[in-house]
DNA sequence: AGCAACCATCGATCCGGATCGATGTATGGT
DNA sequence: ACCATACATCGATCCGGATCGATGGTTGCT
């Protein structure tokens, strides 16, 4: 499970047609946010001072299984968009804000063809 | 099958830890363009002049059968980001600014707490 | 009227993923 | 050494969705 994202992925939709490979390289992004829950995970990290929370934090917040939050947790890891960060018992998790830039751009409406 | 997408649904992830109602109505549109064949057909609409194309033009460009690209057309107009308009023989789509412009809000970086 | 082109719908298949309980792995405290 | 806590992994279940062939509905042309 590789962190990926190199993050020269992104250029705004409006800008050419994607290719099939720029599809390929952004929409593990996207999908890993198409997901309620892993959508507020994402806004609770970002909303938090540093843009991180502990998982012990996060987990209360859901009517869902441990299990559940850590598998939904782990994909968002491995979408590039969430650095783990294990400390003593608790793990961290922080919000990769060129991740977040790179998906706004996505959606730039600036320059669209007129 | 509603237009939905009022579009006042869209603050920043990392204003504020997103509620449970508020992500039910961003994830449709996230979960339309989760998807490499939807993500390019809008960047092939938002693309061209006007951001409009007609389907005969977008169905030539993917290896897919005719009824699936319908199908990835119809999710992304009940989605809200593709207008669908009928002239004569053929469907014209038509990209909407709005529903691009409210998930360029949703990661804005700007202002997230320090 | 008849035919051809464009697109949508239907029904079926198949695969991915959301979820859970059970279990494993580390870390810290007594 | 023992146990409790925090988190991950595993295996299984179940549902949604991506895809197709076949068919239906419109529109335009002759």
């Amino acid at each position: 499970m590789s962190i990926s994202a190199p993050l020269d992925c992104c250029t705004p939709l409006a800008r050419e047609p994607m290719s099939a490979e720029g599809a390929d390289r952004v929409v593990p992004m996207l999908k890993a946010l198409a997901d309620p829950v892993r959508l507020r995970l994402m806004s609770m990290v970002l909303s938090r001072v540093g843009a991180e929370a502990c998982a012990c934090e996060l987990l209360p917040a859901f009517d869902l299984s441990q299990p559940t939050i850590s598998h939904h947790l782990k994909v968002l890891h491995a979408a590039g968009l969430l650095d783990r960060d294990k400390r003593g018992v608790w793990v961290y998790y922080r919000a990769r804000p060129e991740a977040i830039a790179a998906l706004g751009t996505l959606f730039d409406s600036e320059l669209a063809p007129a």
